[in-house]
RNA sequence: GCCCGGGUGGCGGAAUCGGUAGACGCAGGGGACUCAAAAUCCCCCACCGGCAACGGCGUGCGGGUUCGAGUCCCGCCCCGGGCACCA
């Protein structure tokens, strides 16, 4: 059976030489003559698979871009294969400072630079051989889409989840603009890496934060990698805790007709003493608590500051007024000074000290913190600093009552309550309940729970992207533009390079911001600032079904019929913000009735990301692959296939120029079967066998992503077909054209239309497994003794335990290592025999 | 510091429930075909010892549970990613 070169072909049998760039270009063509890429949006059975659009580089299509888009693909073909109508879109993400900052460096205006980018990028993709309908392309900067974006805003606008305030920003002066918190990695702009400095400005707000609780809880409801999960879980940051009371000492608080001001106070005063609100997680150390720290920001700092320390409370706030919010979060020395004033600790009476410092942060709780050095790290520190006390309240037992010296004890698990009072004793958690009900029934404490989530800030001082729609009227203030009159169209700029002014580019056009009011008709002027990137892609999704629609955002039925998004895979880069930007602005939408679902995506995997020579792609260390290299080298099809086999989907891997190679030899293996086949006789039972086994392997490992194992069965399948001298059977040969076609749509529809088929291979279904047919009738059971392997017995599917013993023991080199009556064994099943001898 | 991943041959990676570790592919070695080369086809390929049969050893390190551990438990080390004064 090696002797296959025995009778070498003639030149007139030998197969036609598979060429991808013919085979492509041939396929690609009818793909679109035929329409069978054309989705028939009314289909039954409907299967919504969406990928994470791109940014349309000028660089142009990348790898990681290539493997994300493939992935998608191969199983939108799969769920095709099995009889679903299949929707795949394609769009683009324009908008945002990314192309803005590149217009600007290459002195290209972004209106030309991005189309331009758009067109080769889809030239790119379609030569990939993605199965998209075309029809339902979007890109964020088309009029025709952002019109909808600004509709959005407005929609949050009108139910009060879009307000304004001045904040302290994180402002990028490279890029000068404002960024979001999310933007802002370890001090720095996401973007170009300059370090980000604090600024007030009037800025746009989603309120993200009245969702925090469901943006929560319903991640138990959803299909999603454990691990993005657990990022949103951690973005979201959930702590239950108390609100406590301590009542500042001297210092009164003046309400009802009371008068207060040069006449001294009036009769009637009603004076109630002035409550520092804290929150803590950590109730249960309170008699530990040896002093209350407040944010340089918090609005008693004046109050606080007594007469001798004003001078230098004030310093020490102007100080960090004026550092950037960065400095403040990186971990650093702790500052802080002492207001003068003193407060009264509820639980016993004590009198503590209140500082300001800049480790609390007013952005979260009440910007004030009781300090309990001696089971908070950052309390201990400052503690130390400050030669303040650091008593201990939680001891590892009853008996351990000194003060930690070294560090906090900051264990909550298996610690015993001490030195505070009534509740020494009470462990950490019965403790902290007792305590906060003790002091709630006495007004000075409330349960209360807090995110570490803010809103989010989504104006952006920048030209290339929707500007907000919001007319201002000196009288009649923030007007939003009638729906009727949008878009609000982004005038074309010659100069849009933003200045340090903190105003948009946008503010430089006079003729496009003066206009009248939609209420009162007076002169106004147009908000200048444009809307977050991310906003434009919070809802792209819900347009792909409705982009042929002028009229509406998303059509109703379609919506219904097609949403949520059976399956979506994206990088795990935007597992936090996109994912939960989405997921609001669904909430937002199902609760203004226009959406039946709250949540947008029910499954969703993230893909990993591909590096070459063990090290991430990047110009400078000039490993970036270019995709349309391999595509022409390799063709579209061996490239698609190796991408999906260099590693698990989800965790992607190594790219290696070589080992492409082994998977364009499969395709010529599969090539040659096809073009060899015999319609005569039956085909071989072995190879039957090996078809079926390796039918369910892959049709299990596509709904998982795994295709790397899949096109690995695949090629043990190739290797069986081929390992006989003679012609394969059609039979053995269809079914794995059609298992190989979602991996290598071009190829196989060639094959299958070789096979003698006239419909697409995509509208042929998917082999059916016949577990009858894949039944081993013998298998090998390893046999053990003594629990190491010592040789392996062929023995009949499913025979007994003294079937198998006695074909192992009749094995000379198993049979020499019992030594003895075995005391136990142990036989699993077409699997294992393990004859113990010794031990127990 | 905290939270996620991950560590298996020369390389990328398999091993679904605790049951023959190394599937599949690359690279490498040998052979067939060829004037020759490419392509194709066949064989070998963790490591140590052995001509071989075979034996030993082996999944980052150290312990443990088990008849049996890459897989489970305890304690570490290293690499990649995320968060980072969130009370």
């Amino acid at each position: 059976m090696t002797d296959k070169t025995q009778s070498p072909p003639t030149e007139a049998e030998l197969p036609i030489a598979y060429d991808p760039s013919a085979v492509e270009r041939k396929w690609q063509e009818r793909w679109v003559e035929r329409g069978t890429n054309q989705v028939d949006l009314a289909g039954a059975d409907p299967y919504y698979t969406l990928m994470m659009f791109p940014y349309p580089s000028a660089e142009g299509l990348h790898v990681g871009n290539l493997f994300a888009f493939t992935g998608n693909d191969i199983h939108g073909r799969f769920q095709r294969m099995r009889g679903h109508t299949v929707f795949e879109p394609f769009g683009y993400d324009a908008f945002g400072i990314h192309s803005e900052n590149y217009a600007l460096k290459v002195g290209v205006n972004p209106n030309e630079l991005i189309p331009r980018n758009i067109a080769n990028f889809g030239r790119q993709v379609r030569r990939a051989g993605l199965m998209v309908d075309w029809r339902y392309a979007v890109s964020t900067t088309d009029a025709a889409y952002y019109k909808w974006t600004q509709w959005l805003f407005l929609q949050l606008f009108k139910r009060g989840l879009a307000y304004k305030k001045k904040g302290a920003v994180n402002w990028c002066p490279f890029d000068k603009t404002v960024l979001a918190n999310e933007q802002v990695i370890n001090g720095a702009c996401e973007r170009c890496g300059t370090m980000v400095e604090q600024r007030f400005l009037e800025q746009w707000f989603f309120r993200i934060t009245d969702y925090a609780g469901r943006l929560l809880e319903n991640l138990e409801t959803l299909d999603w990698s454990e691990s993005t999960k657990t990022a949103q879980r951690n973005w979201i940051g959930k702590s239950e805790g108390a609100e406590l009371s301590f009542r500042v000492q001297d210092l009164m608080e003046f309400a009802g007709s009371a008068t207060v001001g040069g006449g001294g106070l009036s009769g009637e005063v009603i004076s109630t003493p002035v409550e520092l609100r804290v929150f803590t997680t950590r109730a249960d150390t309170i008699f530990g608590a040896t002093f209350l720290v407040v944010a340089p920001e918090h609005p008693l700092v004046d109050r606080l500051a007594t007469e001798e320390q004003r001078a230098a409370v004030e310093a020490y706030r102007d100080a960090a007024g004026k550092q950037d919010i960065v400095t403040r979060k990186v971990n650093r020395e702790k500052t802080g000074v002492f207001t003068g004033s003193y407060a009264i600790n509820p639980a016993n009476g004590e009198l503590l000290p209140i500082w300001v410092a800049d480790y609390v942060l007013m952005e979260y709780g009440t910007g004030a913190i009781m300090a309990v050095p001696g089971h908070d790290e950052r309390d201990f520190e400052f503690a130390r600093k400050f030669g303040l006390s650091t008593p201990r309240v939680v001891g590892r037992d009853a008996h351990d009552t000194r003060p930690p010296t070294d560090a906090a004890f900051t264990d909550t698990t298996s610690g015993v309550m001490v030195n505070s009072g009534k509740f020494s004793g009470q462990g950490v958690a019965e403790a902290k309940r007792n305590i906060v009900d003790w002091l709630a029934r006495r007004g000075a404490a409330k349960p209360v729970v807090q995110y570490r989530l803010h809103d989010w800030c989504i104006s952006r001082q920048r030209y290339w992207g929707p500007p907000i729609p919001i007319i201002y009227c000196d009288a009649c203030g923030p007007v939003p533009v009638p729906e009727k009159d949008l878009p609000v169209v982004l005038p074309r700029l010659e100069n849009f390079r933003p200045d340090d002014s903190g105003v948009s580019p946008l503010a430089r056009d006079k003729s496009w911001f003066r206009v009248s009011c939609p209420t009162c008709g007076k002169p106004a002027r147009r908000e200048t600032d444009v809307s977050d990137t991310f906003l434009d892609s919070a809802w792209y999704f819900l347009r792909y079904p409705s982009a042929d629609r002028t009229d509406v955002a998303f059509d109703a039925a379609r919506t219904r019929h097609w949403l949520p998004v059976n399956s979506y895979i994206g990088g795990n880069e935007h597992a936090v913000l996109h994912l939960l930007y989405s997921r609001f602005i669904t909430m937002v939408l199902h609760d203004a009735g226009m959406l039946a679902f709250e949540e947008p995506f029910t499954r969703f995997r993230a893909h990993g990301t591909i590096v070459r020579d063990g090290a991430k792609m990047s110009k400078s260390r000039g490993n970036v692959v270019n995709p349309d290299e391999y595509v022409e080298k390799w063709g579209a099809d061996s490239f698609r296939t190796y991408l999906m086999f260099l590693g698990p989907y989800e965790e992607g891997g190594d790219f290696r120029d070589q080992s492409i190679s082994g998977v364009r030899r499969f395709l010529d293996r599969v090539w040659a079967s096809a073009h060899e086949v015999s319609r005569e006789g039956e085909p071989a039972a072995g190879v039957m066998r090996k078809l079926h086994q390796v039918i369910d392997k892959v049709t299990n490992d596509l709904p998982a992503l795994s295709y790397n194992t899949a096109i690995a069965a695949m090629m043990e399948y190739v290797n069986v077909l081929r390992a006989h001298e003679r012609r394969p059977h059609v039979r053995e040969v269809e079914p794995l054209v059609q298992l190989v076609a979602p991996f290598a749509p071009h190829v196989a529809e060639e094959l299958w239309e070789v096979l003698g088929h006239h419909e697409s291979v995509f509208d042929a279904g998917w082999p059916v497994f016949d577990a009858a047919l894949a039944v081993e009738e013998s298998v090998t059971v390893a046999v053990q003794v003594n629990g190491r392997t010592r040789g392996t017995v062929q023995v009949p599917k499913d025979a007994g335990q003294d079937a198998v013993v006695e074909a192992a023991m009749a094995e000379p080199v198993i049979a020499k290592f019992v030594t003895g009556a075995p005391k136990k064994v142990i036989y699993v099943k077409n699997r294992l025999l393990n004859l113990v001898i010794q031990g127990l």
